[in-house]
DNA sequence: ATTTAATATGACCGATCAGTCATATGACTG
DNA sequence: CAGTCATATGACTGATCGGTCATATTAAAT
């Protein structure tokens, strides 16, 4: 955690200093993220930001902890799923809200990205065990899903787990890239932006896996 | 390209230093790859290093060349598939063979996503061209799956090749995990990796793919 | 034995990095 | 004013990096 000198910090110099921070930490690895570049970028000398932060680890375990409240705040500000909703319509809503919290703090999610997925600068202590607990909740859904009837009683969980898993983490960079460009649509020329509707992606993609996992009769 | 000055060295002398520049590259991205570390390990001087290579990326690039030519002449020696095979015939053999790759070379495996999906240490250029080259290829699987009649047409192309590409560019992955495999006892040689089952793992996932990409009735 | 060419070597260079510290600045107190 | 304390500063350290180069070694050819 930043030192009390950080938050003393007038509002507006703070909060660049985190941009600046997250920035680069969303442009490169832990490794490759310089904080020499962040001082020289945000006008303050090297020992000031040794006054902020205990070192480099420190700083980067406040924005993932940043990440986190952010976008639990984004999404408890949704109007939250039913507890007792069907599955498929809950997973319909997490990943359409999953992919709007990244369009609206794409450097922070790519952050967070980077953390959860590629980027493990210390050891795995740390980030396995969140890891482990997010794979634990997907378990959890695929069981309740088993248990509600939607779901095949004999496929292997941990595969259900990995295909969720794996789509649910790369669906909001799918959509962000379709957006920019379409590198796959060669055939039929460009892509209107605008028109992407991440509802309708997230609808498809939800009906593929539903259709895929519902029992065999 | 390496110099000639690298392929006139003993068989022994050069593979020692392939096997290291990848186990190096695996376990590093391009940037935290250490050329000194290389060198130490290898017994070489810095100075001969520099004789064989131009430099850090042309090692580099020769490891991803080497690794795309291996995996070709892995999957040429298995029986490749019928041209006229159904398609999830055709991504079932593809599942199951690329996985199988990741199992017998797993640190040049490891190379090698890195550079498709993580790492691009030299403008987007040289690689995102690669990348599109594959897309364009999931594109026309799926454009072949639709009028082979076995994918739903209204289906986003772009959508499916999402779904496709995620699944197969990570299963090997999951794969490996789910056996609780460290890549490096991989790499010692101590485990079969023909004992693993993945036919069975790849066999289940096709199947949820394809009945939820099938035809809606 | 002598010359020539190929290869091996490691000290060295400039750049960059995370992190430190003696010193300077400024703001508030008495 | 003087004294105190939080904060700001950037030159500096030691480490590591990719890459160079003059020199040494070896092998081949004459």
């Amino acid at each position: 955690m930043p030192q009390q000198t950080f938050f003393n910090l007038p509002d507006e110099k703070r909060q660049l200093i985190l941009d600046l921070a997250i920035e680069e930490f969303a442009q490169h690895d832990y490794k490759n993220a310089s904080i020499s570049n962040l001082v020289a970028r945000a006008g303050i000398a090297k020992g000031s930001f040794y006054q902020y932060f205990e070192d480099k680890r420190d700083l980067y375990l406040y924005l993932i902890q940043i990440a986190g409240e952010e976008k639990k705040r984004f999404l408890e500000q949704k109007s939250p799923p039913n507890p007792g909703m069907h599955l498929f319509d809950f997973l319909r809503w997490a990943m359409s809200e999953g992919a709007r919290f990244e369009f609206s703090n794409p450097l922070l999610a790519q952050v967070a990205y980077r953390a959860l997925f590629s980027d493990r600068p210390f050891g795995n202590d740390p980030f396995n065990q969140l890891q482990d607990m997010v794979m634990a909740y997907y378990l959890s859904l695929v069981q309740l899903g088993k248990s509600q009837g939607v779901i095949e009683g004999d496929l292997d969980d941990s595969l259900v787990v990995f295909l969720l898993s794996t789509i649910f983490n790369n669906f909001g960079k799918f959509v962000l890239e379709s957006q920019k460009i379409a590198p796959t649509d060669l055939a039929s020329g460009s892509v209107d932006y605008r028109s992407v509707n991440m509802d309708e992606l997230a609808g498809q993609l939800i009906a593929i896996l539903q259709r895929g996992l519902a029992p065999r009769n």
